[in-house]
DNA sequence: TAAACATTGTTATTTAATTAACAGTGAAAT
DNA sequence: ATTTCACTGTTAATTAAATAACAATGTTTA
């Protein structure tokens, strides 16, 4: 079950969203156009990605929904569950701590980390924030294997060293800075102000 | 000038920062290699993306940071410079207009929306906020072209339609709602679980 | 000055991702 | 029944993106 394209991963964690959605709205088949109308793409995306993952079906209803969740939770989640940390508990990291906890069983934002005394020692968003001088010590304890960064871009740098001195095992980085890390972590960066400017250029483009 | 790939206009974006903070430091010159560097990428990567934009320099010091400054500029920036405005001024509204505001000269946000009558009609993160009822007005009176949408994920297509018959030509979408809009319309969308989710699959295939 | 080197610009190749084409098959319609 | 239809699964073709290869050229070094 190896080798399954990045792209394909990004879209089964999306599906899957979408069928938590039917299964709450009592569908228990959906369609593979179904699928594709709700996420802007094609039907035959979709049944690819899920020939790749391995399920399917003999039945012409469409797909099981449950059984598809299952299957989906296979591939993306761990057995155990995996914890999350955020570093930086400003307006970012809040907005990301509340939207995200509850929602997935297997993987959960453990707790949080900032240098600033007036939100340390405290729980923010429902999540404890520890100072960050004793981000190693915690990392360890509660067993953190995913680092968030929502620090300010100048602190990227020196706070990446210490999660990975940490052991931390994949890092999440909304800071402006981007990171080096070694290859057996894996990186993944998102930056809201490329986003935007790429957005500006084609809506430039299509008015050319 | 056209034609220029989706990846290509995100990695301008991101060495135009880059560059801006090497100006910033006295930096006159940078090697296609030291760009690179910055950025994890190969240096052979960079000098396309630069040679697609018709850049060259004929130094071999490297380019010259305030002029490929100005070249890409050229390319994602409109001469008059465009509005944004943020839909849903929660933690997350608030970090992106605090984040983003002042970095750029032609791209700003310029109002914010939302339906709390305790957020309304006052200034929040620099920038004020108006109740969701009058966004078509406003829209149309200051020219805004971009929508980013920070609301509650049910709220989303409601808010979209609004959007696009106020005029709007570019959605940048941080709901987990999928959207569906017409074609004239740029949309783009970023959903902060799947990149959790990505990262935790990639961290236990790492493991294994 | 000439040789060695470093750096860019560009074409060719390879790899990754998407889309098209279509065979197979159960369900519905006649 | 049997024909038509609607879907799925999968291979083939296409398109987009990244990488490799290398010629051209200015710079440094001996």
């Amino acid at each position: 079950m190896s080798k399954l394209p990045e792209k394909t991963i990004g879209r089964l964690s999306e599906y899957r969203r979408t069928l938590l959605n039917c299964l709450a709205n009592g569908k228990t088949h959906v369609f593979s156009h179904d699928l594709a109308n709700l996420h802007n793409i094609t039907a035959v995306q979709v049944r690819r990605d899920i020939m790749l993952i391995g399920y399917s079906t003999t039945l012409k209803k469409g797909y099981d929904v449950k059984a598809l969740i299952d299957v989906i939770g296979n591939i993306i989640d761990t057995k155990d569950g995996l914890n999350a940390a955020i570093i930086g508990i400003g307006n970012l990291g809040r907005a990301i701590t509340a939207y995200f906890n509850g929602k997935r069983t297997r993987l959960k934002i453990a707790a949080t980390f900032d240098t600033d005394p007036e939100k340390t020692n405290r729980v923010i968003s429902g999540v404890k924030c520890y100072p960050i001088s004793e981000m190693g010590r915690i990392i360890k304890e509660q067993d953190i294997s995913i680092g968030i960064l929502t620090v300010p871009p100048e602190d990227a740098a020196a706070v990446t060293e210490t999660l990975i001195m940490a052991g931390i095992k994949g890092i999440l980085n909304y800071t402006s800075t981007s990171l080096n890390v070694s290859p057996n972590v894996y990186l993944e960066e998102y930056d809201m102000i490329t986003s935007l400017e790429k957005v500006a250029y084609f809506v430039k483009e299509k008015n050319e």
